[in-house]
Formats: C-alpha cells, structure tokens, sequence
DNA sequence: AAAGCCCACAACCATCAGGTTGTATGGTTG
DNA sequence: CAACCATACAACCTGATGGTTGTGGGCTTT
C-alpha cells in the first residue's frame, strides 16, 4: 500500500506525527529497554538514568501513541511494547545509519591511505 | 539487522535524528511531490503553496542528511529523490496510519449501532 | 491509620526548529 | 553591461516540546 499524491495536508500531519513520536532518544532508549520484556516505570527511571517524570512523560506520550501497553499491579505500572511494526522500523532505521556509516568509514580509509 | 542493546546514546541520537526528518509535514509532501521525478525549487513552492525560501530550507535538511539529489541546470536547481529506503518508509507509516484509522473507523460504526 | 512507595499531573523554563522577510549570489537574456 | 530570474543565506519571531521541580493520589505495609 502506497502513500496517495498528491499527499493530503492532514495526511501529511498524521504520518510526520507517527515519524516525530521515534524522533527522540529518550523514546527510543525507553522502547529499547522494553525489547527485553516489561518494564516499571522506576525501573526504566533508573536504567536510563533519568527522573521518574521524565520518564513517565515519555511513556504517556507513547502510550496515547499506542505504542506501548499498561498493565497495572499493586501501585507500580508496567510498560511493555504495544506496536511490533514501530521496533522493526527502529530496527530499519539503525541497519541504515550503520550502512550509512560504514560507508563514511570506507571513505575515511581511503582518504587515509592516500 | 537488530539494534544493539543497550541502545547506546549517541547511537540513539542518530537513529532519531534520521526520523525527525520525516517528522515534518511539509518535507513529506516535498518528498511526495518528488515522486513523480525531479521538480525545480520554484515548482515546488508553487505547487506546496508555500515561500520558495521555506521550500528551499527544507530542501537543504533533506540534501545535507542524502534524502534528496541535486543537479543543477542553467540557474535553475532540480532536486529528486535520494534514498528510496526513505520513501518506503514513509510507505510503511501511511500504511500503518490507514489501518489503525479502519480501526477507529470500525469501533466508531460500532458506537453507532449500539 | 499512618507512613511510605510508585506513579501521574501541572507549572515553569530553556531550547529548538519552522515560517517569514530581506538580501546576496550566480546564471541567463536582452 | 544592465535587467532579470531562480536559488541560497541570514536574521528574526514564535510556537512546540523536552527536562525539571513540586505535588497530589492510589495502593501497600506495618
């Protein structure tokens, strides 16, 4: 299935939101740690080495997204993964920037051995 | 090809760097509009309904991170398409965003009837 | 019931980036 | 050479957003 042209505005605004909600790594960091499994939301705090707030803000903000999932036991919430599809562009993504770097490595190289 | 994890942060910083490119909406429609072949900046700004100095701003974002290509014909530049990978991507979350507006759409006619 | 823990909400600040306006640059045309 | 055209550059304003701080609200535990 191919994105319509011309491209509607509204359209437009709904895909650029989808590409801002990965636009920050405090968000991607936060999805990287769910890969391994649910998580608190201290939990997360902590291994990020970030604030409590912060993080929750992050996760309200993907929740509402749908990119995560909830589930509450006793006073501490656990996040886990809720949209498969959002890791693997991740996972896209990241293949491509280490192609992209690769690339400027084999350039630095033959810039070294000239 | 998977993310390392732990996501390392500068590692992260790229990944969302490459997705705040595609979080702007007028870039996308400039991509889209690049579909259809190369387009002078003056096209485009005519056609997007925006400045020629926005268009051209956006332009250069997306040549300095190699989603675009230039060649340059008397004082008139052409710019077109320069990372495919880009453009399926943005397949992908239009993609997405349709199917979770069938959903909506769905659980909405649901309401309705009840 | 009192204290403590975990999370969410709200207000604030600082930063960043999109849009606009004005102008400079480079090439073409008369 | 002068006028003109298309594009790029720079300064500015403003809205959006990430991070911090303070606090409130559940739930648990003793």
């Amino acid at each position: 299935m191919a994105m319509p042209s011309p491209l509607p505005d509204d359209l437009a605004e709904l895909i650029s939101r989808q590409f801002r909600l990965l636009g920050e790594p405090m968000r991607l960091r936060i999805l990287d740690r769910l890969r391994s499994g649910e998580r608190s939301v201290g939990d997360l705090a902590e291994g990020l080495d970030s604030t409590q707030q912060n993080v929750s803000k992050h996760l309200q903000t993907l929740y509402a997204a749908g990119a995560v999932e909830r589930r509450k036991d006793g006073n501490t919430v656990f996040y886990s993964i809720g949209d498969p599809e959002l890791m693997a562009m991740c996972d896209q993504v990241c293949a491509s920037v280490e192609r992209r770097f690769g690339r400027m490595a084999e350039v630095l190289d033959s810039i070294k051995q000239a």
